[in-house]
DNA sequence: ATGTATCATGCAATCGATTGCAATTGCAAG
DNA sequence: CTTGCAATTGCAATCGATTGCATGATACAT
C-alpha cells in the first residue's frame, strides 16, 4: 500500500490493489477540488489519449465517414455487415456510445415520457404523498415495460403557463398529468393544441383533454348508500371539493342521501391531503363540532387512515361510535386498524391505460376519456 | 349549437362556445385518426399560418440575428434593455419557447438527473414497492426543489454495461442509485470514471462508489439484541444476503448473538421483497419449519408485514408466540396490526444527502460516504 | 470488354440554440 | 465634423447524430 498526497487538491488519495478510496475530511469535502483528479482516474480506461468522444472520432479510426458509422450503430439503413461487425467491435473496444441528446435533437424524439403532478389546490403536497407514488410507481412499470423513460416534476401552478413550459420544452414525447387539481381550464388549453396529453382524474361533461379515472361520483355514492345502509343518519366528509375528482365524490354522496330520502345536508370539511397537516385539523374539527358524525366519508384513504388515528386519540371506537370510508383502495388499508373499508380505484388498469393511450395519441390516433368502476370494499371501519 | 359530420374522420365534432367536443365510439377510438385534426384544432392559437418554432423565426420577424433573440432570452449576455424587453414580448405573443434539447446539446447538460432502480437479485421486484416509492418521492421533492428534473429508469442488469448505458446516454447531469443489489462491481467500476454518480445502500471498506446509507450492521445488531433482550433465543433472518445491505444486517445480527453469548447459528431464510411472492413462501417455510423461531428480523418492513400476515393465518399471536421485527421504518409500520416494531432509517435525511452529494460532485467536488444512524424503534410486534 | 443492376458508402444539409469574435452603431468629447 | 470608446448586434462555427441523394464499387450477364 502507497500514500499519495496531492496538496494542490487537499486530499489524500490511498492506492490499494488498483483501487482508488478518497479519504476526504469533511471540512475539506466543502471546498471545491480541482478538475485535475477525473484525469487521475483515467487509468483505469482502455485509452484516453484517444477517447472516441463522438461519432466522427470513430469515423476516422474506422477510416468511413461518419454517416457509415451511424448506420452501423442504429441497425438501420443499407450496410453490408462486414463493416457493420467491423464498427461495433470498434465502438465497444472504444467503450463509445452514440450521444443521445443530438440524436434526439435530430429525430425529434426523446424516448422519454412526462409525468407532472399539479400541485394547485394544496401547496404543502408532497410527491412523497401515498397516492401519487403509488401511481407513479405503476406508471413508472408500465412505461419502462415499453421502452419510455419517465422524468418526472412536481410542480406548484403559480401562473397559466407551467403546462405549456413542460411539454414545450422538447425533453419528453408525451406528458402524463396526475389529478386535474384545481387546473381543469388550463388543461383543457394545452389539450386544444398539444395531442400527446393524458390525464389521470375526474371526467366532467365537454371537457378537452383526454381523461382515465374512476367514477368518482358513483364512487361517492357508493361509499355514501354503504354509511347509510350501516345505519348513519348524519353524514361527513372530509376533503376539499375545489379538487374536481373531489367535488365529484360529494356530489355522489349528496345523491345517496337524496336516494335515501334523508334531509340532512351533508357536513363538509376540506381535511388537508397529507397526515401530517390533516392531523391537527380533524383534530380541531372533532374536537369542536356540534354534533358528531355518524359516518365520516374521506376523499382519500390518506384522510381516513388520519381520520381513524384522531378517533382513537379520542377515545372513539370505530366502527361502532363512527364509521370511516375511504376513498382509493391503496394497499394501506390492508394494514390499518380497524382494517379500513375504502372505495377501490383500480390504479393499476388506470396506470396502464394512461400509458396505452398516451402511445396511441403520439402515434397519432385519438382516444376518448376511460371512466373505471369504482368498487366498494367493505373491511371493519364500517 | 351546430353539429359537423366530417365522414373522412370518421367521428364527429361538437362545436360549442369556442370549445370543442369529441366524440368517439369506443370501436372507432380504436383506429388511427387522420391527421387533419392538428390543423382543425390550430383556431385555438393566436397565429397558426406564422407559427414561430425557433429562434430563427422570431428573429426574423424582430428584424434581428438569431444570437440576438437567443441573448434576449436567455438573461445572460450584453443586449440593451429596450431589445431585450421587444423580443421577449415577441415570444409571449408568438406563445414561443426555445427548444430544450437544442440548448442542452449546445451547452451540454440537461437540467435532469437520473435515479436508477437496478433489479438484479430479484426480478420480480417493481417500482411500485413502498421502500423505492418512497425513496424516489423524496428524492423527487429535494430534486424538484433544487430545480432539476427526475428521470426515473428501472433496470434489471442482464449485462455488465447497464450502468454505462444510462450514465454515457447524455440524457442526465449526474445518476442516483437506489441500493446496490448484487451489483456493487459495476457500481466500482463506473464510479471510477464517471463522477457524478452516488448510491442509496450499504457501505463496505474500500468501496469506489460514494455512498448514502445507514449502518446496516449495526442496524441488524440493534434488531437482534432487541429481541434477544425480549427473549429470544432461536431467530430467523428473512432476507436474501446476496444484496450487500442484508448480507450486512444479518451479520449485524450474528454480532448480537454473539455478544449475547448464544450460541446457535440464526436461520436464513432468503424471503422475496415483494409481498405477493413472499407471502407463500414465508408460509411454507414457517409451515415446514421443524422448530419454529422465537424471533423474527425481517431484512425489510414489507417483509415483516407480510410474515406478521402470515402469522395471524397460522393463529399464532404476535409478540406472544413469535416477535417480529422489521427495517426501513416506512410509514405502513405505523399502521400494521400489531403496529410493527421496526429499525428506522433516515429516508429523507438519507434523500436530502443524495441530492445535496450528487449536486455537488456535479459542481466538481469530491465527497466521502455518509453512513447514517439507524434507529430502533420499539412497537407492538416485540 | 462493356453495360447495367445492385449494393455500399460518402457528402453535406439538417435539427435549434449558444457564443467567441468581429463589425457596427450610438454617443459624447474634442 | 471627426475621433474614440463602449455598448450592441451580427456572423458563423459549434454541439453530435441522422439521412436523402449522389457517387463509387462490385458482380453478373451479354
Amino acid at each position: 500500500m502507497q500514500v499519495v498526497t496531492l496538496t494542490k487538491l487537499h486530499f489524500a488519495i490511498l492506492l490499494h490493489e488498483s483501487r482508488i478510496f478518497c479519504c476526504v475530511p469533511e471540512k475539506l469535502a466543502e471546498q471545491a477540488i480541482a478538475k485535475p483528479v477525473i484525469a487521475l482516474w483515467g487509468h483505469s480506461q482502455v485509452n484516453d489519449k484517444t477517447r472516441v468522444r463522438n461519432i466522427s472520432d470513430l469515423a476516422k479510426i474506422a477510416g468511413v465517414s461518419p454517416g457509415t458509422v451511424s448506420r452501423a450503430l442504429s441497425d438501420t439503413g443499407l450496410i453490408s455487415q462486414k463493416t457493420r461487425d467491423r464498427i461495433k467491435a470498434l465502438a465497444r473496444e472504444h467503450d463509445f456510445r452514440p450521444n443521445i441528446m443530438a440524436r434526439n435533437l435530430r429525430i425529434q424524439k426523446t424516448g422519454a415520457i412526462g409525468v407532472v403532478i399539479p400541485l394547485g389546490h394544496e401547496t404543502g403536497q408532497h410527491i412523497s404523498d401515498p397516492f401519487f407514488i403509488t401511481m407513479l410507481g405503476l406508471l413508472a412499470d408500465a412505461l419502462t415495460e415499453k421502452g419510455y423513460d419517465l422524468v418526472l416534476s412536481r410542480v406548484i401552478p403559480t401562473d397559466e403557463d407551467w403546462l405549456n413550459r413542460f411539454v414545450d420544452s422538447g425533453r419528453v414525447d408525451g406528458t402524463i398529468v396526475i389529478g386535474q387539481s384545481d387546473q381543469a381550464a388550463v388543461l383543457d388549453k394545452v389539450a386544444s393544441r398539444y395531442r400527446p396529453l393524458v390525464v389521470w382524474g375526474g371526467h366532467s361533461a365537454g371537457q378537452v383533454h383526454c381523461s382515465v379515472g374512476s367514477d368518482n361520483r358513483l364512487g361517492g355514492e357508493l361509499a355514501a348508500a354503504h354509511l347509510i345502509k350501516r345505519g348513519c343518519e348524519r353524514l361527513a366528509f372530509f376533503g376539499d371539493p375545489n379538487a374536481l375528482e373531489f367535488e365529484l365524490r360529494l356530489q355522489g354522496c349528496r345523491d345517496a342521501m337524496d336516494a335515501a330520502g334523508l334531509s340532512g345536508e351533508i357536513t363538509v370539511f376540506p381535511a388537508h391531503l397529507m397526515a401530517e397537516a390533516a392531523h391537527p385539523d380533524i383534530t380541531k374539527f372533532l374536537g369542536s363540532a356540534a354534533e358528531r358524525p355518524q359516518g365520516i366519508i374521506a376523499a382519500s384513504d390518506v384522510i381516513a387512515m388520519t381520520t381513524l388515528r384522531v378517533l382513537a386519540e379520542f377515545g372513539l371506537s370505530v366502527p361502532d361510535d363512527v364509521k370511516v370510508i375511504g376513498y382509493d383502495g391503496l394497499e394501506l388499508t390492508e394494514h390499518t386498524f380497524p382494517r379500513l373499508s375504502t372505495v377501490r380505484q383500480d390504479l393499476t388498469g388506470g396506470a396502464n391505460n394512461l400509458v396505452d393511450m398516451l402511445l396511441r395519441r403520439i402515434a397519432g390516433e385519438d382516444t376518448a376519456s376511460v371512466i373505471l368502476q369504482p368498487e366498494l370494499v367493505e373491511r371493519n371501519s364500517t
